[in-house]
DNA sequence: GTCTATATTGCGATAGAC
DNA sequence: GTCTATCGCAATATAGAC
């Protein structure tokens, strides 16, 4: 029961800087969200930027985990190393429902303090697709026509764009809300994208 | 001559708006950017947020278009639809390319003015979609075995996300900017994506 | 650790002179 | 159509009482 107060503030401000975005969401809105005093994200974080930081840290803080635990795989192959991936995005957004809008979010309109740390994410992302097709490439599993640039661009539009969209879609298209349409449309996605991407002759088993 | 300041006005102010988002841009950086009388943007818009709605009505404006336009050839076959689709997103991103920023924007933190325009938008891109994806599968062209909402949000993805990551994926992959990559990211994604849902038995002709 | 009260700054908008 | 001056308000932050 230490920081009741601290825990709050964090749950409200992450939902509302992710729906609005930093600078649309205001102190006097969050401690009026929270039902905690204004001098309370003074105190905690020192300040509204602090808070902020602190959000994105956590909020990020398992893709980094991800990535790392991707690069422990480099002996498998690359479809499978590919599938990993594909898997954690799953896992990772259905664990924390706002992370895609704090990303895009930061993509689009970046602020001062989340600009380098997204950066250094996608980056991170990007070396790790690319590297991962030319292997693949090189292999003979994915066709040697691709431009591995925008073959990685497409990998993380198709996989991601889901997320964000996710609340429109669903106004668009009633479908039954299940349990776990994040890693159902991951796999459905990744499927599309390998058939997309590999090679003609080696098209099994990846199902 | 007749409207300079209001000219240059919209023209500072889609740049600003858009890298930095609404609420992040004020009226007086906006006037000093443009150098320009603050009392310019009540005179001319009525106020900022008149100033953001004229300026998203424009960045929008050939979206609508570009979408009367494909519903004008019912015609043709499904493959042929969504290749006209996707020439036109290439087409209309390389002529505004600020126009990402906006919609992108617009998803994840949505303006009280911008949010119903763009869930409209976005309504008909998917019923567009949807449509003729399930016209291509009764016709033998797709894979009978896709779930039509993920392959219409896919579709999307892999196709718009380039052009929100673009400035930092040249960051990350220093390539020679061209002249005309949107259209050369765009036809080599659209290429992947049909592969992925074509019926196997059918994979020639597409380049 | 929580509160009130307040300091300070910047916001968007406009009245009214030119 | 452009300008200056200013209004009223909301912003973030914090000093100091409890």
């Amino acid at each position: 029961m230490e920081n009741k107060t601290r825990a709050k503030l964090l749950e409200v401000a992450t939902e509302l800087f992710a729906t609005k975005g930093f600078s649309a969401v205001s102190v006097r809105e969050l401690t009026i969200a929270a039902k905690i005093n204004i001098s309370a994200i003074s105190y905690y974080f020192n300040g509204k930027e602090g808070l902020y930081e602190a959000i994105l840290k956590d909020q990020l803080a398992p893709v980094l985990q991800a990535l790392k635990e991707v690069q422990h795989h480099i002996s498998e192959s690359p479809i499978a190393r590919l599938t990993l991936y594909a898997d954690q995005i799953a896992y990772i957004h259905a664990q924390r429902p706002f992370l895609s809008r704090f990303i895009y979010s930061e993509v689009t309109n970046p602020t001062e303090y989340g600009r380098p740390i997204i950066e250094n994410h996608l980056s991170q992302v990007y070396q790790f697709i690319d590297t991962t097709l030319r292997e693949g490439i090189a292999e003979g599993s994915f066709r040697k026509d691709l431009n591995v640039t925008y073959s990685a661009v497409s990998l993380v539009g198709i996989l991601n764009f889901y997320f964000i969209a996710k609340p429109l879609v669903y106004k668009i298209f009633p479908l039954p809300e299940q349990a776990d349409n994040e890693s159902e449309y991951v796999a459905h996605a990744f499927r599309v994208y390998l058939y997309g991407v590999m090679n003609s002759t080696a098209k099994q088993g990846t199902t």
